[in-house]
DNA sequence: ACGAGCTGTTGTATAACTACAACAGAGTAT
DNA sequence: ATACTCTGTTGTAGTTATACAACAGCTCGT
């Protein structure tokens, strides 16, 4: 299979709780240097590895992984504040 | 990583729907055995194939995939029948 | 200046996923 | 009975994901 590349939003989140890849690495049960290359895209979880990070997070898979670009969280935040009040 | 088993709906899916397992594969763009593979839970799709078959169903990732034994639709579905109405 | 922690990167090795070919069994239709 | 489709299974091979060690660059606090 042609592997798509796929966008996440792991470390923003990961920034935002103020944890280290060694913290997330741990929690999830990887090596530090697994949660790097995911960051960086340079390969895809696992689904099971997915699951262990949407669990962790306590987000959906599709909100922190996704086959198109993501938007930054503030600019699509901000944006639903505009509209909806 | 130690792989956890994951479960999944592939199969109840499909033929819900009468499509054959080389269907749904040239669908999604795999092997048909590796459906067959999928659908008796000898190894996990890699999350790319997963948004695949999410996107095929039209189901999210979570409903089609579980870390824990999936119960039934038929059982959910009456249940929450009962329940709500 | 120094040490400590975080990140990015490179390299090698193993495990997991996927492809593909082949065959057997069950079911269905002709 | 024969042909056909679908499914389950086995075997081999290639690709991708993960582990682990090592090192360089950066920032921050002392």
């Amino acid at each position: 299979m042609e592997t798509r590349r796929l966008y996440n939003r792991i470390a923003v989140l990961r920034s935002e709780r103020g944890i280290s890849r060694k913290d997330l690495a741990a929690a999830i049960g990887v090596n530090y240097q697994t949660v790097g290359y995911l960051e960086r895209g340079e390969y895809n979880p696992s689904l099971d590895l997915a699951f262990k990070i949407s669990e962790y997070f306590g987000l959906s898979v599709e909100f922190i992984f996704s086959t198109k670009p993501l938007k930054p969280l503030s600019e699509e935040l901000h944006a639903r504040r505009r509209e909806e009040g």
